[in-house]
DNA sequence: GTATAAACACTTTTT
DNA sequence: GTGTTTATAC
């Protein structure tokens, strides 16, 4: 057959491309063109006459959704493309389940609990049953629910699973089964749905429903998914049910890059794949055309490591490229000086753009000293991750207005915006209106409707102020059908107040959450221009939340951010690349992190993380370590990652004690130059005190000497109680006490302005000050 | 019921 | 160190 674009693919690339007889699925190596498959395949279905409304494309993110979308309508139209269904699986569903809902006891318009809100329900139950939440821990709870919902296992089939009550029992926490079934019930009650419930209820959709499965298995005439490796059981599930009829499915992924088994994914499903389809037929795309054979090589070496895995070897036609570089710094501020200056070198002799580099964490934490070490060089950033627009404050109390006037029986909306701004309805006003609910196993909401129905405990004024406040929603919900949603969310933030508290002066922050409330309004407004574009004559709001209730801060990207460093999660960096990665804080307990380092299931885990994020890098990777580390609070000290050693030496150009770097004459601030003075003396010294970098020192001045790794605690310390001491960059401080920490010597001094510092005296070149 | 301060927790997280 | 939640006084 003629298909234009062949020629553009490899020979494995095309061979997967091209076969669409049955099942397949392709292993993509990183790198190796997976996304290219994906949409040279689309493209490919329909030049051969398919439909675009009989392709199902299923993605884990809405980025990759949207970016395979516009790929393939620059293929073949986008008159051809909109029809697709494309989307991650959470949205597909959620469609699917809106035009079900009647059949599994749902209406339309439910609700979309996010994780905060499935947070707060958990917490509000725990508490109602009276039950100690150190035990009961919410995440610990939500982690336990999400985990039975992503194996299909309902409430009452948990309470027949004897390993998961004994597990249960075994973490002090039986009566998971209890919270569990009441957690369902309230989502039931008040017509939502969780992020788990979208795959769990379609599951059960199509379980009950032969007759709705068929008409999706005859709607769907060929499945794709994207990123097998991440998928739960109840997305196998729902693939494996809709592809049963025809078995035209074609999966792809790479089980070295499989990181999300906590949130349920099972690395089996790919792993398993040929048993499944008994007759699928497997393609590897091994040749990587992102990163130098280094880089490749490097990576190969590590993920060597791992036993579970399906044996393929990655390979790179690039030139050989820089040895990885290992940077080895003596605390964590250090370290953002050291990056920031690598990032600044690599500009001026690589030519590198900021949009070429990104910095890689294990967690969000770490971000803020890259943040200042950036800062401090004028370097721009952005920071992906942490509180995304949607999570503000100022933006979930405008949607939780929304949500509870589309939908009333939303107890989450209800209870964050019932006495927001303040109308006299208090926290035991809402314990009592909750409880009333519960016991005549209805919602909040229909109690408000009847409060002397169903006897509800409030003094008059109170139940006035209730009465008030339900007059209020049901004016807003009258008007649903008839405003288009700018119009009614406009109306909403007006006569409601929300943002009432932002207006009582202008500090920064409250101009912001307006800014941030303007900046909601026009994407609706976009909403609704762009429905009207469409043909539709009203875009209603039940509509627009349905949209955004699974929308991430990474589909809010602004031109404003274009020529800037990256920094993000590795886990937030899969499927991205940069020409330059720096993956800093490569330390033990932190990558691996301390929470996996228990099962070598969970570390294999950790080492395909770390397999992610040196693969994101096209042409130089650059790791860092520090030796210590301010956390939580404290000061910890920390070892290089064992994970260093697992990728082969060749590749690796190790730290040198080497001499110090000649100073450079430059346009340093006072600051960065004391901060260069100190990195020098510190990274480029081997023993803490180098005679080199020390100004002839004064009679008066006392050397402290490093203590070796001593295992035995020491009481007395090398340096006393109530000593001033001075500091190279903190300057002089008052030593307030010492301890000794894995047998090393320890000393929390007070520094003045520049505050209270736990410092290790190994690391910390402090002179005393007799 | 509301405003403040102390206490508390704190991986990763496509949806 | 930071943001959130609970305890306390008003």
């Amino acid at each position: 057959m003629d298909f234009p674009f062949l020629n553009e693919l490899n020979e494995s690339q095309q061979k997967a491309v091209t076969y669409t007889d049955g099942a397949s699925l392709v292993i993509a190596g990183a790198g190796s063109g997976k996304t290219r498959v994906l949409t040279y395949k689309i493209a490919y279905l329909l030049q051969t006459g398919m439909a675009p409304g009989s392709i199902l494309a299923l993605t884990f993110t809405n980025k990759a959704a949207r970016e395979m979308k516009e790929r393939i309508a620059d293929m073949v139209g986008i008159n051809t493309a909109r029809y697709l269904w494309m989307g991650t699986f959470h949205a597909i569903f959620s469609r699917i389940l809106r035009s079900e809902a009647e059949h599994i006891g749902y209406s339309k318009n439910f609700t979309i609990y996010d994780s905060a809100d499935s947070k707060s329900l958990v917490k509000s139950i725990v508490k109602e049953m009276k039950l100690d939440d150190k035990l009961y821990k919410h995440g610990v709870v939500q982690s336990r629910i999400s985990y039975a919902k992503n194996n299909l296992i309902t409430p009452d089939a948990y309470l027949g699973n004897t390993d998961l009550l004994k597990a249960d029992n075994a973490s002090r926490v039986p009566l998971i089964k209890d919270i569990y079934k009441i957690y369902c019930n309230r989502c039931k009650q008040a017509d939502a749905m969780d992020f788990d419930d979208l795959l769990l209820q379609t599951n059960v959709l199509f379980r009950n429903h032969p007759d709705i499965l068929n008409k999706y298995q005859n709607i769907f005439k060929y499945i794709l998914v994207d990123e097998y490796q991440d998928t739960n059981f109840a997305q196998y599930l729902i693939v494996k049910k809709l592809a049963e009829l025809h078995e035209k499915i074609c999966v792809v992924g790479d089980d070295a890059q499989s990181i999300y088994s906590f949130r349920g994914a099972n690395i089996d499903n790919i792993l398993q794949f040929k048993n499944t389809y008994k007759n699928a037929q497997v393609f590897k795309l091994e040749q990587n055309y992102r990163s130098t054979k280094t880089i490749v090589n490097a990576a190969n070496s590590l993920i060597d490591k791992n036993s579970k895995q399906i044996k393929k070897t990655v390979f790179s036609e690039k030139e050989v490229g820089k040895p990885i570089k290992i940077l080895s710094v003596f605390t964590d501020y250090e370290e953002g000086f050291v990056v920031a200056n690598s990032i600044a070198d690599l500009r001026h002799s690589q030519n590198y753009r900021f949009q070429d580099i990104a910095i890689l964490y294990r967690t969000n934490s770490q971000s803020r000293v890259m943040e200042e070490a950036l800062r401090k060089q004028n370097t721009p950033y952005r920071i992906y991750g942490g509180l995304s627009f949607y999570q503000r404050k100022e933006i979930k109390d405008v949607i939780a207005y929304c949500r509870l006037i589309c939908n009333p029986n939303d107890e989450e909306a209800m209870k964050r915006i019932i006495n927001y701004p303040a109308r006299g309805i208090g926290e035991t006003t809402v314990n009592k209106l909750i409880d009333c609910a519960q016991l005549h196993a209805v919602s909040a909401w229909d109690i408000l409707n009847d409060m002397l129905k169903y006897n509800l405990a409030v003094n008059a004024g109170t139940a006035n102020k209730l009465a008030q406040f339900r007059a209020m929603i049901d004016i807003f919900a009258e008007q649903i059908p008839t405003q288009n949603a700018y119009d009614l969310v406009n109306s909403i933030v007006k006569t409601t107040g929300v943002i009432s508290d932002t207006y009582i002066d202008r500090s920064p922050e409250n101009m912001s959450k307006q800014e941030n409330v303007q900046e909601l309004l026009k994407a609706i407004h976009e909403f609704c221009e762009a429905k009207q574009q469409a043909g539709e004559s009203i875009a209603l709001l039940p509509d627009y939340l349905a949209e955004i209730s699974l929308l991430t801060d990474q589909d809010t990207d602004k031109e404003t951010d274009k020529d800037k460093i990256t920094l993000m999660t590795v886990h937030a960096a899969k499927g991205l690349e940069f020409k330059a990665v720096f993956i800093v804080g490569m330390e033990e307990e932190l990558f691996p992190s301390p929470f996996c380092t228990q099962s070598e299931r969970e570390l294999e885990e950790e080492r395909r993380l770390f397999y992610v994020a040196i693969t994101r890098a096209e042409e130089r990777c650059f790791i860092s370590y520090s030796k210590s580390r301010f956390k939580n609070g404290k000061t910890n000290f920390s070892n290089p990652s064992r994970f260093i050693r697992d990728i082969d030496e060749q590749f690796l150009d190790m730290p040198v004690e080497a001499k110090p770097k000649q100073a450079r004459i430059g346009d340093w601030d006072d600051d960065v130059e004391i901060e260069r003075n100190r990195f020098n003396k510190l990274a480029f010294s081997k023993p803490v005190i180098d005679d080199n970098f020390t100004a002839p020192i004064p009679k008066r001045l006392v050397k402290i000497e490093s203590t070796k790794e001593t295992k035995i605690p020491t009481t007395n310390s090398s340096i006393p109680v109530g000593a001033f001491v001075k500091h190279s960059m903190f300057g002089i401080g008052k030593v307030l006490e010492t301890s000794t920490v894995d047998g090393n010597e320890k000393a929390d001094i007070d520094f003045g302005e520049k505050g209270r510092k736990s410092l290790l005296l190994k690391f910390a070149k402090l002179e005393v000050l007799n």
